[in-house]
DNA sequence: TCGGGTAGTTACTTCAATGTGCGTACTTTT
DNA sequence: AAAAGTACGCACATTGAAGTAACTACCCGA
């Protein structure tokens, strides 16, 4: 799209209703799909593997499949490139913070 | 909304297609209209003005008439508010520099 | 066997954001 | 006199993100 502002590349990785808070979710760790919804709980499972797969195919999250004949078992984490994302989401949280109610 | 997730409130201002570029176009000083389409050259009038009023509602930017009799002249300004997300900006951009291409 | 947990898929619908195309009104420049 | 610039408003159409609801399929504990 020629866009020419770098803020863009950042903002179509972090941005969307939910994306962030999955971020914000997986920032502490691999977390199991049922975890990430009981995080966000007002996420459809739909909406939620939807933007799952999406980061995964942006090389943001890694799914993992521990499952065995027995039981089902997937964790999310994310990748090295999503960590480095990190500085700013600390900037957008804090800035939210100071922000807290009109 | 009851988010819990406080990079809602910052991503809420600085989200959408265009908030981000509007925001760095007027982070260099105040713009007239056609200046700010002119830097965003994709953008429409309709949308542009659209963007500029919801972001005058939230606070974000301050729009100034400077019209006479005889001339219309409108500027465009960051408030000190907006100006708070500078540092969030920031490193979305150079994130986004670094991932400069696949 | 009944309810709950795991991790999804599929089909369909809704809605807010964005885009298109027109008109207004007044000015300066050529 | 005509073209181009300034800064819009309004009605409508389109699109894509998100939501709803149902279904799959297997396992565990009471």
């Amino acid at each position: 799209m020629t866009t020419s502002f770098p803020v863009n590349r950042a903002l179509e990785i972090i941005g969307g209703k939910w994306r962030p808070q999955v971020y914000c979710t997986l920032q502490d760790g691999p977390r199991r799909f049922s975890e990430i919804q009981r995080a966000i709980p007002d996420v459809s499972r739909k909406v939620l593997t939807d933007q799952l797969r999406e980061l995964e195919q942006l090389g943001m999250v890694r799914r993992i499949d521990y499952s065995t004949e027995k039981q089902l078992h997937v964790e999310y984490s994310l990748t090295e490139e999503a960590r480095g994302l990190q500085p700013a989401m600390n900037a957008l949280c804090s800035w939210g913070e100071s922000h807290d109610e009109k």
